[in-house]
Formats: C-alpha cells, structure tokens, sequence
DNA sequence: CCCAGTTAGTTGCAAGCGCAACTAACTGGG
DNA sequence: CCCAGTTAGTTGCGCTTGCAACTAACTGGG
C-alpha cells in the first residue's frame, strides 16, 4: 500500500513549516486577539503604519505581501476603531495616505513590545548558530518563490 | 513614532516562519488542488490513510493536529470522490474505520512521489548543515507549545 | 481633448473555517 | 440495570478569505 516508504509528512519541508509556523505564532495571536480584538491582518497593517509612518494601502500590500480586499477590509476595522485615519491625495485623489491616531500608535508600542519579548523567548531555546541559520533559510525559503514569479 | 526601532516585523519569526510556509507551500498546493481538486486537509488525510493504512478519524486528528471537524469534512469529501470508504466496527458502532479505494491509493501514490520531489528541490538550496537545522529548529518549534498545553 | 488602458481601493459572493451544540453509542459506579 | 458522564463523529452558524467584478480617478497616444 506504501508506495514509497522513504516519504514522510513529518518530514516534508512545507508541512513542518506549517505546523512550526502555526505553533509560533498561536502564543502572539492570543494577545492582539484578546487585547485588541484584531486579526493578523490588521496587527499587521497596524505594525507597517507603527513602524513607517504613513503609507497608502497599496505601499503596504507591497511590503507585507498581502492581497488588497484584505488590507481593504483590515483598514475599514483600524479605521472603525479609531486606530487610523486616512488622508485623501488632492495630488490625486485615488489614494489615500494612512497613518495611526494616539490610541493606533498606543496599541502599537503596546504590542511591538510584546512581540519583542515573544520573539526573544521563542528563540531563547536556540543557540546563536542556530538562529543565524534559522533565519538565513527562512528568508530564502520566503523569497525564492516571488522572484520564481518576476 | 516608534517606540523600538529595535524591533522589526521581518525579524520576527512567527512572521518568517508563515511567510516561509507559505511560499513553500504554495507549489504543492497547486498540484493536488489542480490536479484532484483537493484542500490540504483532504490531501493531509489522504496522506495519512496512504502512509498508516487503515485509521479512524479520531487517529488522524491526533497524529495531524487537525480539529475534528475538519477532518470530518475532509473524509466527507474524499469519500463522494471515492477515494476512501468507511468500515463499521461491530465492537463499537461509534467508530469508523476509514480507508483507502483503489483510486486513493492511486492518488497517493501520485501525490506523494510528486510531494518527495518537489520537497528535495525546496532543500536542495541547503548546505547538509542548514537542513540538519532548519529540520531540528521547526521540530522543536512545533512540538514546543503542545508539551506547554499538556 | 478624448477615450482606451491602467491604477487605487471597494464590494458581492461562494467557499472554508472555528466554535459550540448536537446525535448516537458506549461505559461504569451505585 | 440504569442514568450520568464520556467519546466518535456531524452539523449549523457566523466570520474570514479569495476571486472576480466593480467604481472612481488618473494617464497618454493619436
């Protein structure tokens, strides 16, 4: 019935990052969903607007790499809880530059704090070699695809 | 504005690590959805029926992780498309057990020659020394919460 | 100066998901 | 021998997602 014994899931390189992914990220997820009612997609729209200042929807489709219906959708929820506000381009009108209110850039340093520390425990159980060699794979693994796709 | 320049979302590593999964999920996932329509859950299961023989629903939620609901689903659907068939179990009537139809052993077989190749391609951008710890990292990094819930 | 093409962002819809509630079947202490 | 508790699996529901179609605004070649 095996057609080949060789091949494991538990060793297939997309599922072991699946699992370790999902198991990373479930400790952090807890605290923005249960501190600010926010999904990954607006901690994330939130941490871009935090961290650069203020950009348009579009520039954060870009860098986070995330479909546009879903930054739509996360700027909407910001928007309605007071977290950020946008402003229209007289220049041209299509667009529109975001940045966080007070309460936005509050939650902000808020939650990057404590994705610091989160980070800095997940990796405590790593040596510096290990780490370096972590993150190195990661990044490549992340970024083969997309230029595949260029 | 910023509260810790020290800190960066593309540092992060639940952030690396879905980014990662993702794009190198992405391949393979086009396969079984293209070519049997399938959704990870049914291939996951698919796989696992392949790979164990025989097992109830229950089992398989354990070894993958998956809430049973999903699961449920998922051997709902593989069932309608005839690649797997349930078995009533005398001794006690509330178990099922499920296995594979000549035509899911024929798409396991295809899937998971296609899920060993493509996973040696994805390695073969590392050194023997980067697998051995990428592989060892996202181990520890999946089994680490489990141990913590228990 | 205008319309075909492009770009920024939104929306409708169907599908997948998580959760809680449910059914059906089994178990064991009193 | 029975009913309270547990277990295997399913289902209903509301929410998130992805896709395609849409609106509104801009651009540039003829």
């Amino acid at each position: 019935m095996k057609s080949d014994p060789a091949f494991d899931l538990s060793h297939f390189l997309p599922y072991m990052l699946n699992q370790a992914a999902e198991a990373a990220s479930l400790g952090f997820q807890q605290v923005y969903k249960q501190r600010y009612g926010m999904l990954r997609t607006e901690w994330r729209v939130l941490f871009h607007l935090g961290r650069h200042g203020e950009m348009t929807a579009k520039a954060i489709c870009e860098r986070a790499r995330i479909h546009k219906t879903k930054i739509s959708r996360a700027v909407k929820a910001l928007e309605d809880r007071r977290f950020l506000i946008r402003h229209e381009q007289q220049s041209d009108r299509r667009v529109e530059l975001l940045s966080l209110t007070r309460a936005g850039a509050a939650a902000y340093a808020d939650l990057s704090a404590i994705a610091r520390d989160y980070d800095q425990q997940l990796a405590a159980q790593f040596s510096e070699t290990e780490r370096a060699i972590l993150r190195q794979c990661l990044q490549q693994l992340a970024d083969l695809p997309a230029r595949a796709r260029e």
